[in-house]
Order: structure tokens, then C-alpha cells, then sequence
DNA sequence: CACTTACGTTAGTTCCTGCTTACATATAGC
DNA sequence: GCTATATGTAAGCAGGAACTAACGTAAGTG
């Protein structure tokens, strides 16, 4: 999950995520997006392959790419599992709560 | 949500929120979790507040902290919605292929 | 009011990351 | 094989992030 998070931390990798997520594009054409150099989008696909969060398929002399976004699954998992065990958190407090309340003065 | 991106990539800062996710801990309790120096805590506290990560307690002398879960929502909806694309891209891909089968020859 | 406790804040250092420029590689077409 | 096209790789730089040490601050305690 750890390559994955600081994959998509990155805007601009965001941004070419939701690029590819439609369409299979080529690394020329994702770069045409972007103010920055060519080599630079170049090396945020390559964090982004090797974060599973992109497939690289090569046709002649280009790489297309598109999103994979099974590769998002573990940080789901993480915010959700989070998450719910933050909501039992609060389910114990309510109870605990309750419980002082009923065994008060006892 | 990049402020909340930006604040669980680092791995202290995701220690923290699952410290405080059940209970509500001082930052000296949670500093006594790791190796790093107090003000380093304290640092990334701070940083996991201006995140709306964390909600913090003043008690006297004392700072109390408590995860605060809702924070974590933008970032799940951007991961849903990225999904949903996603599958949707793949229905229109499949759908695209049945008319190319059905309308070939025609 | 002095002293202690529990913190946050500042200054400075080191390391990582994103970027650019220059170069290397591979496929396609003649 | 030579040239053009499409792309990755290497070297180097600048800005940011995490950390430490030293200092500042606010609330309890005598």
C-alpha cells in the first residue's frame, strides 16, 4: 500500500491516473497534457507501473497505458477497515457510557 | 483531500491515527510509541490536525488527541469514484466490442 | 512567586522527490 | 543500413519534509 499512497500523492500523477483510467493512451500523448517535460511524466509512469496502479502495453515504438485500479484496492481496505473499527470505537464509548450511567450511585 | 493525502503517506502519521482511533491518547503517550523525539510528534500532530485528521482536547496541562475518521472521506470518494469510472469505462469497452461483433459485415 | 510538568515552536541539517537537460535505445520506413 | 519517431535513462539541481537540539509558554504545585 505504501508504494501505492505515495504514488497517488503526487497531482500530477493523479492527473495522468485519470487520464488513463478511460482510454489507453501513449506516453506522448499523456505528456501532451501537462506543462512539464516529457521525460518528467516519463518517470511518474514509471512510479505509477511500479505502484500497480498502471499496465504498461508496448505496440511498435509506443508504450500505451491504462489504469488499473485494482491497484487502489489496499488503500481502500485501509480507509474502510479505519473506518470501521472507528465506528466501534464510538459503538464501545456509547455503551460505555450507558453502563455508567445505569450503575451510577451503585 | 491532498492535505489529508499528503498527511497518512508518512508512516509515523498513519502510527498516530490508529493509536488514536480507539482512544483518546496526550502526546506524551502517544511520543512514548516511538523512537522519534516529542517535538517530532508533536509536529506530526499538528500536521495531522490542519489535516482535520485528528481533533484535538486541551485538559490542564495536557493535550488530548482522538482520531477523527470523517477526515478521511474525501479521499474515499475520490477512490470510489475513481472505481466507478473505472467499471464504467469497462461496461462502455464491452458494450463497444458487442457492436463491433453485431455490426461487422454490415 | 518560584518550580515543575506537559507541551508547542524555531533554527538548522539531512535526505528525498520532482524537475530539466542531455544522452541512450528501439522500432518503422526508405 | 540510415534516418526519423517515440520513448526511457542518467546526472544534476532546487525545494520540501522529517528529524534533532534548544528555547518558549501555559497550567498546576508548593
Amino acid at each position: 500500500m505504501e508504494a501505492a499512497l505515495k504514488a497517488i500523492v503526487a497531482p500530477h500523477r493523479r492527473q495522468i491516473l485519470s487520464l488513463v483510467r478511460d482510454d489507453e493512451l501513449s506516453a506522448g500523448a499523456i505528456a501532451a497534457h501537462f506543462d512539464v517535460t516529457r521525460p518528467a511524466v516519463s518517470q511518474h509512469l514509471t512510479v505509477l507501473k511500479e505502484a500497480g496502479l498502471v499496465e504498461e502495453r508496448r505496440n511498435g515504438t509506443r508504450r500505451l497505458y491504462r489504469a488499473r485500479p485494482e491497484g487502489l484496492l489496499p488503500i481502500r481496505e485501509f480507509l474502510e477497515e479505519f473506518w470501521d473499527e472507528r465506528l466501534g470505537a464510538l459503538k464501545r464509548e456509547a455503551e460505555a457510557e450507558e453502563r455508567k450511567k445505569d450503575g451510577r450511585d451503585s
